[in-house]
DNA sequence: TGACAATACATTCGTCTGAATCTATTGTCG
DNA sequence: CGACAATAGATTCAGACGAATGTATTGTCA
C-alpha cells in the first residue's frame, strides 16, 4: 500500500539505479573509512572479499563476482600480490591464473569481513530498521530482480 | 519469515551493499552504452540528471544530489561547460556558482531521461518484475531505508 | 600436423576520481 | 573598522579505473 508515498512527481526519486546507488552509498560510507584506514582500496576490497567467501578460482571469474571489470581485477591482484595479501599459480590450462588469498590476506579479510557485518547491522539498527521486517523482503527483491536480470542478459544473443 | 530464502549460508549474499551494487550495475549496463556513444562520463549524467530535476543550484547541493564529491562535481562541470552544456554563474553570495543547464544541455539531458526510462521498463519488463507488484514496495524500502540512514547521520555530532 | 579462431589474462595509455589543499569571499565579534 | 573563523568552490596531484589491445596458450578442423 505504500502508505500515501511522498509526492513521487520527479525523475530520479523513482529511478531505481540512483535509489540502488544512494542506498548502497550512504551504507557504505562508514565501511570506506574503515578501508582507507587498512589502505585497502574499494575494486581491492571486491576482490578480497569474494576470494574469502569462494575460494581459489580463475580472474574471470573473480571480475564477475567482484563486480569488476577484468583489467580493474587484475591491477588490484598485482597491488594485493606485492602486499603478500594474494597468491597466483598458474592453472592446468597454462593460460588460466588461479587466485587465492595467502594467510595473510585470509587473516586481514575476515576482519574486514567482520566490521563490514558490525557496520552494517549497527546502520541497519540506528536507522529503526527492524531485520525480519522489511529487510528480509528487501534483500529477497533485490536477489530476485538481479537474478531475473542476468537470466534476461544471458537469453540474449548478439 | 522471507518464504524459505534460498540458502543465505555466504557473506556477500546477504550483504546490502553487494546486492545494491549488483542490482545498480545490471540494472544500468545498457544505459551506460547510451552514455558512451553520446560521450558524456557517469560523473557528468548524474550531474545534468540532476540539474534537469532541480533547476539552478549551487555546487555544494549539486554535488549533494549527485552523489558525488565536490572535486567530481567541478571536473564534471569544467567538461560540460566546455561542451556548452551548463552555464556558471556568480550568485549574491559571490563565493557561490549558480550551475545550469544550458537550451543544448536540456534538450540532451531530456533525450537521455527518456532513454533511460526506456531502458529501464524495458529491462524490468523482460525480467518479469510486475510493476504494482514487487516493484513499488522495492522503491518504497529503498527510499525508506536511505532516509533513515541519512536522518541518523544528521543526528551524529562530531 | 599445421593454420586459424577462440580464450585467458596482462599491459598500455588516456581519462576519471577524490583526498588534501588553496584562494576568494563572507560572517562575527571585540 | 579590523582580525580571525567559517564557508564556497577551484585546483593539485597521486593513484584508480577501464576501453582497447597485446601476448600466450589452447581448441578445432582440414
Amino acid at each position: 500500500m505504500s502508505t500515501t508515498g511522498p509526492a513521487r512527481t520527479g525523475f530520479l526519486d523513482g529511478y531505481l539505479p540512483y535509489l540502488l546507488r544512494k542506498a548502497d552509498q550512504t551504507l557504505s560510507a562508514p565501511f570506506y573509512e574503515v578501508l582507507t584506514q587498512a589502505g585497502v582500496a574499494r575494486s581491492e576490497w571486491r576482490v578480497i572479499a569474494v576470494l574469502a567467501e569462494l575460494g581459489e578460482m580463475r580472474v574471470a571469474d573473480l571480475a564477475v563476482a567482484a563486480l569488476s571489470p577484468q583489467p580493474t581485477v587484475t591491477h588490484a591482484l598485482r597491488r594485493l600480490e606485492e602486499r603478500g595479501l594474494v597468491s597466483r599459480t598458474v592453472g592446468v590450462d597454462r593460460r588460466e591464473r588461479l587466485v587465492a588469498l595467502t594467510t595473510a590476506g585470509d587473516d586481514l579479510t575476515a576482519s574486514l569481513i567482520a566490521e563490514a557485518i558490525r557496520l552494517e547491522a549497527e546502520a541497519l539498527d540506528d536507522a529503526g530498521v527492524a531485520r525480519g521486517d522489511g529487510l528480509a523482503d528487501l534483500v529477497d527483491h533485490l536477489r530476485d530482480l538481479t537474478d531475473s536480470l542476468e537470466a534476461r542478459l544471458i537469453g540474449e544473443p548478439a
